[in-house]
DNA sequence: CTGGGATTTTTGTTATAACATTATAAATTG
DNA sequence: CAATTTATAATGTTATAACAAAAATCCCAG
């Protein structure tokens, strides 16, 4: 039998897969806060379905950190500890250059335009307060970079760890007016990009990272 | 109510999570091969149960990505490209050494000594050409280490890299007799922790991970 | 023998129900 | 009124059955 249209071949996600991308973007963007509770037929009645595929699209986020499952098998969003976000910040420190040094070497043109036009509505963001619309654009920024290096390997790494920092982050940054004073390390990376200075490029997007480190153990109370 | 042996307080851990414990050291130990096929219902008559606990503990290791899920939703072992390799290992090059360089700020000499006894170990199951007993004893050696960093964070992630290897390792490394010859950066890294050389430490770590990648690399006719 | 097509088997997906444990609310007791 | 106990509700766990899609097998024409 002959296919009517093989071009429009798509297969339908199934449900557990729509539920888990769902639900990870809820992280991401932190509209789930630090410490709150889950629990599957909540979810399940939430997304539309039984339990069984959200329990799927659970198990996989858990194994992610992006979900916490307490010593009573309760399901809740992760609350980190001032260690933690050291450390997931010092990997992060790590990481990100590594994935900035591939993507240098064959990025296009194209790819960079998006990167300063993510850059320019962030920064308009941040002057109208708009947390949501700062922390989408900041992703998309360092996303279309790390992305551009084609690595299957550092970019699922580097999208699993951002997950996790997404419920603190949104409640970290009541609002983004504080974030004026910075250096802009995204022209620096930007330049860099532009005239292929590979150190340059690391160097600034580790800067951006640990500002970021900076940033939030200042409002955890240490140095 | 007074419990009558409130010591013995021990809760039995769900099927789901023994299943994915064993099915996790199975991958780990290379016992399953690359792109073997799994099924849910083979697993669930092997570990006695039945699909429901078998996917939450599929699922959590597809998320770790010591798991396949191809294009048609089958379950099998990774097959890692050579390109994909090589990411792991440099991956494992940033974080090992900053694992190691977080321990040796607070290991006791009882684990310097497990490590020493691993490392004699390995090197007698070389000279046995024990492979597996090889894999076992290099993994505590390494692990011994970077637990003593305490770091809940880069542990499971170092932890879960070494999974991912597991199942190439084993069918990379057919025999153990080549490793003969390639210098003992075990002894280095032991030296430099007794003498609290955190610089020397992290490079013995870095030198002995890329060894692997040589090696490897090597093995699959590359420079 | 060798392909190709129909059939059978296998496999992942999902919903549902029963069960044990834990958390919450209510009732009781001092 | 507070603390403790009891009862109720909610939650995670597991097994099972029905369904759809894919893979493997079988069968027959050439």
């Amino acid at each position: 039998m002959i296919k009517e249209d093989p071009q429009i071949e798509e297969i339908k996600p199934p449900l557990h897969e729509s539920i888990y991308v769902k639900l990870r973007q809820s992280l991401a963007r932190g509209e789930l806060a630090p410490g709150q509770a889950l629990s599957l037929r909540n979810l399940a009645s939430s997304f539309g379905g039984s339990v069984t595929p959200v329990r799927d699209a659970v198990w996989r986020l858990t194994a992610e950190y992006a979900l916490h499952i307490g010593p009573t098998r309760r399901i809740s969003v992760p609350q980190l500890k001032k260690s933690e976000i050291r450390e997931l910040l010092r990997v992060r420190a790590l990481l990100e250059p590594e994935a900035a040094g591939i993507a240098i070497k064959n990025i296009s043109s194209a790819t960079i335009d998006k990167m300063r036009i993510a850059d320019e509505n962030m920064n308009h963001a941040v002057k109208n307060g708009d947390v949501a619309q700062y922390m989408a654009c900041n992703h998309d920024f360092h996303f279309h970079l790390y992305r551009a290096s084609g690595s299957s390997v550092l970019v699922p790494m580097i999208e699993a760890l951002w997950v996790r920092f997404g419920p603190f982050m949104r409640h970290a940054y009541p609002d983004v007016s504080g974030m004026n004073g910075v250096e802009d390390h995204h022209a620096e990376a930007l330049s860099a990009l532009k005239r292929g200075d590979d150190f340059g490029l690391k160097r600034a997007i580790a800067a951006d990272v640990n500002d970021g480190l900076k940033f939030l153990l200042h409002d955890l109370g240490e140095s």
